[in-house]
This record gives structure tokens, sequence and C-alpha cells, in this order.
RNA sequence: GCCCGGGUGGCGAAACCGGCAGACGCAAAGGACUUAAAAUCCUUUUCCCGGCAACGGGAGUGCGGGUUCAAGUCCCGCCCCGGGCACCA
């Protein structure tokens, strides 16, 4: 018999080349069967494929095929996130333009995941830096002016000096910029756009529980809760002794408001300016300096004393008005009554500067503690409180918060962590932000005809300073479109995590040239069934893609009311040296090298079996030729058997190979119907070829006429390459993922006999085969005559026997 | 500090509803085939104790308690690792 040699070369390429020609993955818009919409986070084009994305999108793939085979009408598209700031650092260092460095790396990008054999429909393909798609960015940016959800305003933000650009609070990690993870991220007061995701704060946090829970992972919403950080207090009208003058502070704790000791305000708050003299101003602009500087961490407390007396309007009481490096301005109010002895920070700050700490609330179980040496937190009972005391702090929430309304010096109020998500980037290669800047007539939008700005190729990148944009006239020098008369363009640029906030609605209307797409286009396919990728982007990305459906939503565009009905997030791949694979760590794995060695397929199913897919996924180079063994088993396997003589049947052989069979696909089914762990899928077909194997000798041929189709079919969406080839070599007729799915029999899948374990006092002594069925007392019986488990009753007392029907027997005895 | 995950052999893992802990794979060791090697195939591999051996006994899922006939799985209290948030009033 020749040798069989499994050529992963040389079948990839035969199948990568005939699938392309068929164009195969398009979904059937006409189709009467239910739809499937899976979506796999866009890549950045950076150049080649990572690890990451191929074990992102050889989950993707699996489940397409697999909803393929099970008769859905499948849509799975791909597209590239185009925009950012490496293509602008390619043309400083490399002397390429962004978009030609960005196309080509597309190219390339795209040849690799073809080359892996990934099922997408590249007519539905996205590229987010072209024209034709960034021109509904400005669309959408008009809109939201239109309806009040876009502002320009002066505001102190994060910018980062690697990026040369400022950040969302969103794209700043443990106070450094989220691509420049060691460069520490600045506070520059710059003006610039919001888009007012703030006003979606309650709905965004509402649809968690209504719409998501259970369908998105527990730690995504957990992040989202927290980033969205809604929190029910008491707005509080203090007044100005001289004045008059209000100063409105948040408190989540009204109850202890008899507490306040003085008023802070945070350096930035406009009051500060009119309360503080001269040298208390310079001391207030040091203040916001080091802040901005140091970043984050412990900043040590400081205050400074206005002089100034503000009225506590709940008992008339005097407190003197700070100003604190502590208090931030853009949350709650910018101002806070401080309450040493029940808030740590408010203790730590009037012990530094000898205010006066008067206790008000008193546990539920002890005495109030007239000099406490640390404040107490929890509820309790109010005292010292007039006509309040006695209440719990609860009660008292609820009461104070009606007298402050009746009264008018306050009422009940909700803040939230969220702000405003600030789009403006003084960078070159993004969407232009379509805004005239007129001299008379201020901030003009552009016409809606005049779409899309484009952005200018002719342009030079040094990375300093200002936007390039800038030093092109012929693209600044505009004449204003309301008074014609000369203005300048808007020269900031988008955050990116706009172009990725909607790209999945453009996939089911990619060629339209009159709107971002059609109602009727996207009604059919939304929400997405199943969204794939990595929780890195928990809060960005999805917080904003929720965002824009809600928003799209109101302007009639979709719907739906969340962008995906089910979020799946895979765990990291990690490198050798158990750390995230990273460039910068130099333990990076480059896919194609693998492809070249061991195949596409082999890849592929490295990934998915190394860890279930929810995981992070240690890289382990010599597991990596377990799976390609796995493979060529396969090949040879069914060739070998392809067209066998009518062996020496032996019906009990069939009969083991058939079951092993049936437990398969049931099992493999189960793991995609659940929870894709894909790990055990795939285990689950090498016990059955271990099984074919050991009985290989003895099969029918009928019996091998079940079992090879069944089995290359189940392996279809794990290495699709092989299971084509084996497919055509079975004499079967077109593709794989178009097949139906193998169906299995419970009644083939049952094994003969029950195997009962018998146990003395929870202790494994024997096992006995029986059939299945036998009665509670027959099990019993047979149990207490077993051999195996007569010495452990000898001399003993059997008090009890618990019997679980086909399983197990456990006897007690004394 | 608060909120999520997680901790099982030399390694990646499995055990899905409380019922045989370690499926499947890697690595390692031994053997078959070979002039030899690679490849392939077969065997062994949680730890400890006893036995020449087939085998037998005990312990064991981060630690300490508990519930239960029975706990990796449930409950209580800790420890460690990873991630998120963090002067958010």
């Amino acid at each position: 018999m020749p040798e069989i040699v499994y050529d992963h070369n040389a079948i990839e390429l035969k199948w990568q080349r005939r699938n392309e020609s068929a164009g195969l993955y398009h979904a059937d818009p006409d189709s009467p069967a239910p739809k499937y919409y899976v979506v796999e986070m866009l890549p950045y084009p950076s150049g080649r494929l990572h690890m990451g994305h191929v074990r992102n999108y050889a989950i993707g793939d699996a489940l397409a095929r697999y909803m393929w085979m099970r008769g859905y009408n499948v849509r799975h598209p791909m597209g590239w996130d185009a925009f950012g700031l490496p293509a602008e650092n390619a043309a400083i260092q490399r002397n390429r333009h962004p978009r030609e460095w960005t196309l080509s790396n597309i190219a390339e990008m795209k040849r690799q995941m073809k080359r892996m054999g990934f099922a997408y429909d590249w007519s539905l393909e996205v590229t987010t830096c072209e024209p034709e798609y960034y021109r509904w960015n400005q669309w959408f940016f008009l809109k939201m002016l239109e309806r009040g959800l876009a502002y320009r305003k002066k505001a102190l933000l994060n910018w980062c000096p690697e990026c040369a650009t400022v950040l969302a609070n969103e794209q700043v990690v443990e106070g450094c910029c989220w691509r420049h993870e060691s460069t520490p991220v600045q506070q520059r007061e710059i003006e610039q756009w919001f888009w007012k995701i703030t006003a979606y704060a309650e709905e965004l946090l509402r649809d968690i529980d209504e719409k998501l829970e259970g369908k998105w992972p527990e730690r995504v919403l957990s992040m989202q809760r927290n980033w969205i950080g809604r929190s029910e207090g008491s707005e509080v009208d203090f007044h100005l002794e001289a004045t008059g003058e209000p100063v409105r502070v948040f408190t989540t704790r009204i109850d202890t408001i008899y507490g306040a000791t003085c008023l802070i305000l945070a350096p930035e708050h406009p009051l500060a300016q009119k309360l503080l003299d001269e040298p208390g101003r310079a001391k207030a602009k040091q203040m916001i300096d080091a802040r901005a500087q140091k970043g984050p961490g412990d900043i040590e407390k400081e205050g400074i004393p206005t002089g100034s007396y503000a009225v506590n309007p709940f008992n008339q009481a005097r407190l003197p008005v700070w100003i604190g490096n502590f208090v931030l301005m853009d949350y709650g109010t910018g101002a806070i009554m401080a309450v040493p002895a029940h808030d740590p920070r408010d203790f730590e700050f009037c012990r530094q500067y000898k205010l006066p700490v008067i206790p008000v609330i008193r546990p539920l179980d002890g005495e109030l503690d007239a000099n406490p040496k640390a404040a107490f937190t929890e509820d309790g009972i109010l005292e010292n409180s007039g006509e309040f005391s006695g209440l719990t702090s609860g009660e008292a929430r609820r009461v104070m918060n009606e007298r402050a309304e009746r009264d008018g010096f306050g009422k009940a109020a909700i803040t939230y962590r969220l702000k405003d998500w600030g789009i403006s980037r003084q960078r070159y290669w993004g969407t232009p932000i379509p805004v005239i800047h007129c001299p008379g007539c201020g901030a003009v939008p552009v016409p809606e005809k005049d779409l899309p700005v484009i952005l200018p190729l002719d342009v030079k990148i040094t990375g300093k300073g200002r936007s390039p944009l800038e030093e092109v006239p012929s693209f600044v020098n505009v004449k204003c479109p309301k008074c014609s008369g000369p203005a300048r363009r808007e020269t900031d640029t988008m955050d990116t995590f706009v172009d990725s906030s909607w790209y999945f609605y453009r996939y089911c209307d990619p060629q339209n040239h009159s709107a971002p797409f059609h109602r009727q286009a996207i009604a059919k396919w939304f929400p997405m069934d199943q969204y794939i990728g990595g929780v890195t982007h928990a809060i960005l990305h999805l917080l904003y893609s929720r965002f824009f459906t809600k928003f799209m939503r109101d302007i009639g565009l979709v719907s739906n009311d969340e962008p995906a009905a089910n979020l799946f997030t895979q765990g990291m791949v990690l490198g050798a040296d158990g750390t995230a694979m990273s460039k910068s760590k130099g333990n990076t794995v480059d896919p194609e090298e693998m492809i070249a060695r061991y195949g596409a397929d082999t890849c592929r199913l490295f990934v998915l079996f190394a860890a279930p897919p929810e995981k992070d996924m240690p890289w382990n180079e010599s597991s990596v030729a377990g799976q390609r063994r796995f493979l060529e088993r396969v090949f040879r396997f069914v060739l070998r058997n392809l067209h066998r003589a009518a062996a020496p049947s032996d019906p009990a052989a069939d009969r083991r190979a058939l079951r092993k069979l049936h437990q398969t696909i049931r099992k493999v089914t189960e793991d995609f119907n659940n929870r894709w762990h894909f790990n055990t899928s795939i285990a689950a077909l090498m016990e059955l070829l271990n099984t074919l194997q050991e009985e290989e000798a003895n099969l029918s041929r009928e019996a091998t006429e079940q079992i090879l189709p069944a089995l290359v079919l189940m392996l279809g969406p794990f290495a699709p390459y092989i299971a084509e080839e084996l497919w055509e070599q079975l004499g079967r007729q077109g593709p794989v993922f178009r097949q139906q799915w193998p169906r299995y029999d419970p009644e083939l899948a049952r094994e003969d006999r029950a195997e009962i374990v018998v146990q003395v006092n929870g202790k494994v002594r024997g096992r006995l085969a029986v059939p299945f069925g036998a009665s509670q007392q027959e099990l019993e019986k047979l149990a207490l005559a077993d051999p195996k488990t007569q010495p452990f009753l000898a001399g003993r007392q059997v008090v009890k026997a618990i019997v679980v029907p086909d399983k197990l027997v456990n006897l007690v005895v004394k």
C-alpha cells in the first residue's frame, strides 16, 4: 500500500483557490431560513495578523460554519478599523503616506485571512478610512448637533504627549495612555467637541439589567455599571454669608449634614476665583497644575481657606469655605460639604487643618463616639441633628430630602461618574469634523449636501505640534456656509472609536450612497445574534456602540435598542512567559510561520484546543505538533478506509464504533449549542478517532460508510480545508459547510450496560455492569453480594443504602 | 479599599444538575519497527506505603471549618493570582 501523505500546503491552497472563485459565503437575502448574524470585532490593520486575531476569528468562523450546517442563513462579514495613529507614525518613520500604508496593510492582512480559510463574505467589506464610510461619521455628527447631543466646550482634558492628542476618559489606563502604557497623561485645557453620552446614562445602565443580563459576560456588564457609576444622593444649597450666593454641593449622606464642619470647593470651581485673594488664586492655580502633572495616585491633601463662610440650611451653622485639591470639579457639583466624623477623606482633611469633628451618627448597636479616631462610615441612628435625631440614616435621607425640597434649598439627586465623550483629536489620520469656524457666526455645521468633508491627502506629517491639517490652506480657508464670509475649517478629527461604533450596521448595506444604511436593509439582521471580541473593549468600544445604537434608534434609523443580543469575549493569547503577547516583550508568535510549518487547519485547531475560548490561553509550541499529528491521523484513517473490501464483519466492533460516533455527535453538538468549549469538542473527536483505530480491523464496510462522512463533517467548523479535501475523497459533492450537520441517534449512543459504582461509606469499592433500568432493590442486592465489597462489610451493619439508578449504590455501614 | 474572574498531576486542561477526580492533548520514560535516526505503533506516568509480581492499602482539587449517605462542585471564614475601578463625596 502506498504511503498516504498529508500535504497541508497542497490541500489548503487548492481549496482556498476553489472557494474563492466560487464566492461562497454570501447570505441569501431571500432565504426563508432563520437569519444568523455573527460579527467578530474588526481589526486595526497593523500589517499582520497576530495570534489574538487568529483566536478571535477561529472562534467566530467555527460558529458561522456550524450555523450554516444547522440550516441558518448566516451573515459573516469582515472589515477594517482603518483610521488611527500608527498610520501617522509609519508615515514619519518610513516616509509612507498613511493611506498607502494602511491600504497595503489591509491587502496583506486580507491575504492572511484568506489563507486561514475564514468564511467571510468579502462583498460586505467595510474600510473606515474611505470617504464613503467616514462621510457618515460626519453625517452622524450633524445629527448629534441637531439633537443637542454635540457641543463644544473648553475643558481640562487628558493629553498624551506621545500621541500628541487628547484622549477620552475611557482611553486613560492607570493614568497613562491606553496605547502608551508608560506615558502618563497630562491635563491640558483645550476647547473641543463632546458627545452627550450622559444623556443616555440612565438607559445604558437600565438596559444592562433589562436587555443584556445573562447574554453578555457578567464581567463586561459589571465593568460598564461601574463606569457609568450611578450614585443616588442629594443636592443641597449652602448660602454664602456675605452675599447670599448659593453654593451647591452633592452628597450621598444628607443624613450626616448636621456634622458638616466646612465646605470644600474644587480649585477649578468658578466661585474659587471670586472668593480667593490674589495669593490664594495663585495657590489654586498651583494646585491645578500639580494635579495635572502628577496624574493619578496619592496626592497629599491640601487646602486653602478662603476666609468666607457659608450657612448650613438645616441648622444655620457657619461653615468656613475652603478650596481642596482632592475635590473634583467634574464630579457632582465640584463642591462638597465635609463631614469629618463620617467620611474618611474629610476626616483626614479636617484633622490636617484642625477643623472640628462633630459626630452625628451612632452605630445601631452602640454609643456615639464623641472623640472618634476614624470616620464612622456606616449607616446608624442620627444624633445632635435637631428634629431628625433618632431617625435611622435611611429614613433621615428620605425625610431630609423632602424637607430640603419643601424649603427650596435642595432635593434628591442622582449623579453619574460617566462623563461626556470627548471626540476631538488633534491628529491627521481620522474623520474631519464637519464644522466651520466663522468670526461672525461662530461654529457653523457643514451643510449636509457638502458632505463628505474630504480628508486631504497632500499633507506633511511631522508628529509635532498641531494637526498637519492646519498647514493645508485649501482645506482650512473656506467660506462660512451662513454668511459666506471668510472662515476657517475645523482641523481636529474624530476619535477612531466613532468609526467602530456603527460599522456592523454598514455591513448590511455597504454600498449605500444616500444614507449610512437603510432601515429596511438592517432590520432583518439586527440585533447581531453574536458579537465576538476581546474583553479589552469592555468599556470603550462596547459602551460607545451601545450609545450609538440608542442614538440611531432615536433618529429613526434602527428599531433595536442594543447592537448585540449576545456578546462573547475571548481570552487573551499569552506568550510562552505567561504574559500577554506583545511586540515590546518579544514573546509574539507569527501565525504566518505556523501556517507555513503546520498549516492553517492545525493552527486553528490549536487555538481552539488549548483552552476554553473565554479563558486566557498560554502558548505552547510543542502542543501545536499534537494537533498536527491528529490531523495526519484523521487523514490517513479516512483515506485508508475509503474503499474497504467487505471486511470480516464483527457486529460488536461495529456496535462499539457507531456508539462512539453518536456519542461524539452528541458531545460536539452540545458544545456548540451551549458553552462553545471547543477544546472538549476536539477532544471528543480525538477520542472517536482512537476508538475507530482500535476497531479498524473488524469494521464492516457499512459501518465505515456511516462513520467517515460524519467524522469529516464534524471536523468542518474547526479544520475546514482538510474537511473539504476528505469530503471530496469520499466522493461527495458540495462544500462541507453547506451540508447538514450530523444528527445523533440516542439509541445508538446508549451504552449496553450501566456501570454501577459500589461505594461503602462513600468510598469506591467495586463496580457492577448491569442492564439499564435495574430496580433499586435489585441494585442494592447486587451491591451487597459484590465480592469486592465484602471485606468492607464484614462484621458491620448496613444501616442504609443510597441508590442512584444506573449510576451508583452507596452502602452506609456502622 | 470596592467590584468581577480564577486557584485541579511535570504542563495545557476535563469532570456541564452534589454521585468513579485527572477525559483529551503535551512532555517524559520504556519497548516494537529500523543498519541507524526521524516518523509511526505499543506500554507506563497524581503522590505516598506494602509486594518479585498480578495487585492491595492510604492520601489528594489553595488553606481552615461546616452541610450531606456522598463535596473539585453547596455554605461560612481566610490565603494567593489575574483583571476592572479608585480622593466619585
